[in-house]
DNA sequence: GCCAACGTTGGC
DNA sequence: GCCAACGTTGGC
């Protein structure tokens, strides 16, 4: 079962909103690279929710695919700051799956407990200069990560 | 607020 | 297809 981790700004939407909405869809990512890791999600596949731009960094829990390859309706929406004159509905560049909240930890993994059980190469959030907002975690490496919650 | 890193854009 | 300019990300 394929792992994820998702960065997102808590002040634009924290785990604790999805704990409130108990869904959401994973909207507005506009990077290819971070697109097609989402596209290559499956439902059931689990995500690390990171908080970003913060002064909790960290992994403050855990969320679930529950719907995949859904097209982003932000992308045609003019007044939407995600919205990109480029994409139609015909050929849409964009798209977002649905997350379903599982839990929050008691405490938030920090980004120096990250540091100081793995290396950049086994987590890719912490390479130097990654700016990835969808990366794919090692089964192996996501285990390890749930130990230390 | 700074700035390194890196993606995107667009002229050529 | 190159690459300079520019914009964004995100930790510090």
């Amino acid at each position: 079962m394929p792992y994820w981790l998702l960065k997102s700004e808590p002040h634009e939407y924290s785990l604790a909103d999805l704990q409130r909405d108990r869904t959401s869809l994973w909207e507005g990512v506009r990077n290819y690279q971070a697109r097609n890791y989402l596209q290559a999600m499956q439902k059931g596949d689990f995500a690390f929710f990171y908080h970003s731009s913060t002064q909790a960094l960290g992994i403050a829990g855990l969320a679930r695919v529950q719907h995949t390859n859904l097209v982003d309706s932000s992308q045609f929406e003019p007044s939407s700051p995600y919205f990109d004159p480029k994409s139609t509905k015909e050929n849409p560049r964009w798209w977002t799956v649905e997350l379903e909240f599982v839990q929050a930890f008691p405490r938030v993994i920090a980004l120096d407990t990250l540091r100081e059980h793995f290396s950049s190469e086994e987590l890719i959030l912490l390479r130097r200069g990654n700016r990835l907002s969808v990366m794919p975690v090692e089964e192996a490496v996501a285990k390890r990560i749930l130990r230390l919650k």
